[in-house]
DNA sequence: CTCTATGCAAATAATTTGCAAGCAC
DNA sequence: GTGCTTGCAAATTATTTGCATAGAG
């Protein structure tokens, strides 16, 4: 498997939008998910259900979950390198990048997409027609600066 | 591990360029990367070493050189988010991104970097010292526009 | 000789899949 | 009843690690 790539946590520059039709599994991971107010990964929300109800959702359903909440644009994923996908809700169709700070952890939303703002040019200078990226950009948070705390 | 990511494959704003000292392991791993022309992950580059030669290295030697490479400089990782790391080399410092077909699999260098564009307007913005990041566009080259050809 | 590089096998860990049982409509 | 949803366990797969040996300086 090594020329072949899934796109199921890119952010689209446009994304269809569907409204409900959730399975049981699925709205309760959404809900989860909209607790967190960090990015969280399928086992996060795993632990977490586990932890508050006595009839949470299996790991699988958790997964599966996901998946059809990133296909419907309901959720966004977010790959950060290492071997563990992060998940966060959108406002359907939307999607967002991160500025993660390497010394505390704590991701903040871009309001501006970069890729969007090159879309055009890019079209234009390589006949290139984008339908997906990934962009998180790490460094040092503004509260960081100075300090030498490591996580 | 849910609030702990590695950097090891991002591209940094700026880069330490340290010369030579490689392993014999690391110089046959960056050898054949040099072949490849496309991206190649470490099971690429181990199944392409063990055909070529009788004496290649093995796979946990590919993925240490490979790790040795990248932190020299001399390669860049590169992310698609699929569950595999790919690898390029690069000249020692710097770094691209990709514009990859979604349908041929092809992926060409963008030129410029968006990031490194807005890496003043988002210090002053948000206070964010830019250290690292990721950065992959998918969607339709020009050679498949038109094409209904599954990969 | 001493230290680093290497290889093999075993361990990790996230994610996926097969399959049987449960639930919805 | 029929089909989608779920769960458990087993399988997959990339990557990492322990440890003992080979090689370089």
């Amino acid at each position: 498997m090594s020329s072949e790539h899934s796109h199921s946590h890119h952010m689209p520059a446009t994304k269809p939008v569907k409204r409900n039709g959730l399975t049981k599994g699925a709205q309760v991971v959404l809900d989860a998910l909209e607790q967190v107010k960090e990015l969280a990964s399928a086992q996060d929300i795993y632990g977490r259900l586990r932890q508050g109800a006595d009839k949470a959702p299996g790991l699988t359903t958790v997964y599966r979950s996901l998946e059809s909440l990133v296909a419907m644009g309901y959720v966004q994923s977010v790959d950060l390198g290492d071997g563990e996908k992060r998940y966060e809700v959108v406002n359907p169709g939307e999607h967002h990048h991160h500025l993660i700070c390497d010394k505390c952890g704590e991701s903040n939303h871009l309001d501006l997409c970069m890729v969007e703002e090159f879309e055009e040019a890019i079209r234009a200078k390589y006949g290139f027609q984008i339908k997906s990226h990934v962009l998180e950009i790490f460094g040092v948070c503004s509260r960081c600066h100075g300090h030498s705390k490591k996580i």
